[in-house]
RNA sequence: GGAAAGAUGGCAGAGUGGUCGAUUGCGGCGGUCUUGAAAACCGUUGAGCUGCGAGGCUCCGGGGGUUCGAAUCCCUCUCUUUCCGCCA
């Protein structure tokens, strides 16, 4: 969520900037500044009348510890009276602060002055893009055939045993899966990421902490007897980690790399995007979390998307890397870039990372802060990316890589596999 | 799952109704001393809201209650530890 510091100090560039999100925030931070206002007056009454009543009742402990008791008796029907009081103000400072917090929510997060405008994935801009390898014959097989025909995913099977989108990796497809994480994990630390795993379950308090909850509380599978959410994504654990934290200013950076399994219901989708391996209920990601001074946040984003891109060339893919407009963005994101890499056989690029600056958006909810030496703690910067996620990035070896042989692994990835082909 | 004991500042650990936002120790920071360091000594050291400021308010696991007044009493939830049961 954003802060009222922000929305209160720097008002005019806060509307122009959400205007590229497509929100027209003017009237809605009328709104919260009006709010807040109402907010302070009733807090400085309350804390008057609790200030008048704490003198009162040291004053009634004197009074009694020196046995004046009548006067000790009408001290009391005083503190009462402004008890009574009080509460009505608790209860109208209660209801301007829940008020105020419910109009912040529904704001998104600034974007970066660099955010394209436009309004869908359409309008966002390519900062980079490789050749497109030459088609391949006419004969070529989309993902969810080479899997069958190596017997390395089995679809069928994951839906005998939990449903759609739960596939069953074999033999040499469940190598791959893993040597892809064992490399992932592998240039992440090398990168200067520290490895954790963290729980695939976590509680309320994490879901509400990266703003999984309550808005998006359809998209995570619920464990209803604990009340325990499993994670769309390793950022939920890895994040809230430092939920409730200041930090040492020397601490920062904070580097993070995380396997896990995701969970997503993904209520909704439907056709050709849910095929084969294009969209999953489990699947395998290698996250990357940093938390960065606000002055360095920028420069961290840089870095990850350079970090991640070594990656996918060493994986031999065709990719492009796409800053996503303000209709594309997150609503938590200051500045994301997208990596997609180009599925040959169904002749479309397929998102495998997502790597974005949140600013102080999330720290904010979190209350991840860091000391500097003399000054009150402040919010640190959060940003997270995909080091990157599995499936899209199988789908487009499997389909790129087919040849009468077998499908070719890449030298980099072999060495994590064992293997240089699947046959 | 059953029983018992606990949850206090970065950590350890006092505090069972009134001057306690909290004794003390360790750690941290600043200083004295020293060529430097250690030791010793002195000072300082939680967070949030609010106010130009002085200051005021809130927070002793979460929530609720009793009381003029709660870290302290009551209810409830969560978590931790120990014992029993079960178990990779």
């Amino acid at each position: 969520m954003l802060t009222l510091k922000q929305l209160r100090e720097d008002k005019e560039n806060t509307i122009a900037r959400l205007a590229v999100k497509g929100v027209d925030a003017a009237p809605i931070i009328a709104q919260i500044e009006a709010e807040d206002d109402r907010r302070k007056a009733i807090q400085q009454k309350l804390d008057a009348s609790l200030a008048e009543q704490n003198a009162l009742a040291k004053e009634i402990g004197k009074l009694f510890g020196s046995g004046r008791k009548e006067e000790a008796e009408a001290a009391k029907a005083k503190v009462s009276s402004l008890k009574e009081a009080s509460k009505t103000l608790e209860e109208q400072l209660r209801e301007a602060t829940e008020h105020m917090n419910a109009l912040i929510v529904t704001l998104p997060n600034v974007p970066a002055a660099i955010v394209p405008e436009g309004k869908s994935a359409e309008d966002n801009l390519v900062v980079k893009i490789t050749d497109l390898p030459d088609p391949l014959p006419a004969d070529a097989l989309p993902h969810w055939e080479l899997a069958k025909k190596y017997g390395i995913i089995d679809f069928e099977l994951g839906v005998k045993l939990t449903g759609a989108g739960f596939p069953v990796y074999k033999g040499q497809g469940a190598a791959l899966q893993r040597g892809l994480i064992s490399m992932f994990l592998d240039r992440n630390t090398r990168a200067g990421y520290t490895e954790v795993m963290p729980p695939l379950m976590v509680n309320e308090a994490s879901g509400f902490g990266t703003g999984q909850l309550p808005d998006k509380e359809g998209q995570m599978y619920h464990v209803t007897n604990d009340n325990f959410y499993l994670i769309p994504t390793a950022e939920v654990p890895v994040t809230n980690i430092y939920r409730d934290v200041i930090l040492d200013e020397d601490t920062l950076p904070v580097c993070l790399t995380a396997y896990t399994p995701c969970f997503r219901r993904e209520a909704g989708s439907y056709g050709k995007d849910v095929r084969g391996l294009n969209r999953l209920h489990q699947f395998d990601k290698v996250e990357i979390v940093r938390i960065e001074k606000p002055e360095n946040s920028y420069r961290a984003l840089d870095e990850m998307v350079a970090h991640v891109e070594s990656i996918v060339k060493e994986l031999e893919l065709p990719y492009r890397i796409l800053r996503l407009c303000g209709g594309d963005i997150s609503f938590t994101s200051a500045l994301t870039y997208d990596f997609e890499v180009w599925s040959a056989a169904q002749k479309r690029w397929l998102e495998v990372s997502s790597v974005s600056n949140f600013e102080t958006f999330q720290a904010n909810r979190l209350k991840l802060r860091y000391r500097d030496t003399s000054r009150k703690p402040q919010l640190a910067h959060t940003l997270n990316g995909s080091s990157l996620a599995l499936p899209r990035i199988v789908a487009a070896l499997l389909e790129n890589n087919q040849t009468p042989e077998g499908i070719r692994i890449p030298a980099a990835l072999a060495k994590f596999t064992g293997f240089d082909m699947i046959k």
